[in-house]
Parts: structure tokens; sequence; C-alpha cells
DNA sequence: GTCGTGATAGCCT
DNA sequence: GGCTATCACGACG
């Protein structure tokens, strides 16, 4: 029993556009309090490494980006706004600070849990469908920031899931980020309705 | 549906 | 001090 889907660090040690194309179909799972969440990851970007000035590292290793800096397969939790916080897995061998932050998943165990983490909206598509609803439908916060990936916490699963048709399109929130700001760094699948409508095309 | 706004904390010139 | 890889809500129409 117990199969372990989890994908292995190589997957991660990996160039992070490919990282950010491939986990499209994988599966986030989060062990909270006995009770697994999942969620199909539908939407992702990627941040590159320290030329890209949309990436946090390109302001060098500073306490917040270290975890950037460490070994690939492990998360990177950052609080933004004073509100939310965002979910992303380091990527490239351990020195190459790059990360493909989680922006949406579409909830698929313990959906009831994930609705009540985020204060029970409507819609389904409402629960996870932008990367701080992604971690408040997860129960992930600060403290699951530097996490390894291969433990009993929180990972991310092969099911051989075919993600169907992946878009790109520029990131989200990164106009200042000069020549970097229109890099199709984006991916999302086509036509699923969990994905974030942020600056849709 | 789109648009504007307000809330708020941690980081870093 | 200024900025931020966001979200919810209310005002439109």
């Amino acid at each position: 029993m117990s199969r372990s889907h989890k994908l292995p660090q190589s997957f991660y040690s990996r160039p992070t556009l490919e990282v950010a194309s491939n986990l499209l179909g994988k599966v986030l799972l989060r062990r909270n309090e006995g009770r697994d969440l999942a969620g199909k990851i539908v939407e992702t970007e990627a941040y590159v490494g320290p030329h890209d000035l949309a990436c946090h590292a390109s302001k060098g290793h500073t306490p917040r980006t270290s975890v950037m800096f460490g070994p690939p397969g492990h998360a990177y939790v950052y609080m933004i706004y004073g509100f939310y916080f965002c979910l992303n897995v380091v990527t490239e061998p351990k020195g190459y600070p790059a990360a493909v932050l989680v922006r949406a998943v579409e909830p698929l165990e313990n959906v009831d849990l994930m609705r009540q983490l985020r204060n029970n909206p409507q819609r389904e598509t409402n629960i996870a469908s932008g990367p701080g609803k992604v971690c408040m439908a997860m129960s992930i916060d600060k403290r699951l920031n530097g996490e390894s990936l291969f433990g009993a916490t929180i990972w991310i699963e092969d099911r051989k899931i075919d993600p169907g048709p992946i878009r790109t399109s520029p990131r989200v929130g990164v106009d200042y980020a000069g020549e970097y700001r229109d890099k199709p760094w984006r991916f999302f699948v086509e036509g699923n309705p969990h994905v974030s409508r942020v600056r849709f095309k």
C-alpha cells in the first residue's frame, strides 16, 4: 500500500521552465491533522534565477531568499501584501536560485475541508484559483518555508494525469521587471476553470 | 461582467 | 519609507 508516487529530487533539479510546465497535472498533497488535502496543479509561474528581475533572488542572497539558493525539491513560502502566502518549489541544482510558483490547483480530495479553510466560497472554482487561495485552502503558511517535498508534510505526486492542452502567458504582477516583464513564463491548462482569471489573455 | 479600493506585514534601498 | 509573485467587496451598468 502506501506506494509512493512522490516526484523525486531529479524532477526538480532541472531547468525551471521545464519543471514549471511539467508540474501541470501533478498533484499537490498536504497532510493536515491526519487528513490529506489534494489538488491537481493547473497553473504555475517560473522564476528562473538571479538574472530574472521578477525573481526574488535577483536581489541577492538574503534571509528571505535563502531557501531558493538551497537544494531543489523544497518549499519556498513567503508572505505577500501582509495577508497571504505564496507557495513555490525550489528548482535547479543547489546554489542556483530559482523556483516555480504554484498559482492554482483543482481540489481533488477532502474538498469540503479545503472549502472550509477558505471560508466557504460558493463556487468550487473559487477555492484554490490563485496563489494566496492555494495556501489558504491547503493550510500552507510560513512554517512550511524550507520544508522538504520528500517527507510526510507536503509533497507532489505523479498520478499520470494528462493535464490537457498547455498555454503560456506573461506572469502576473511583475510589471516592474523590465525586459523580463513580458516573458511567457506563466503556464496553465487551457480551459480549466480553476485557473486564476487575472491577466488571462 | 469590469473597475477601483482598502487591508496589512515583512523585507530591503 | 516604499514596495509587494493578492484577495474581497462594493459600485457600477
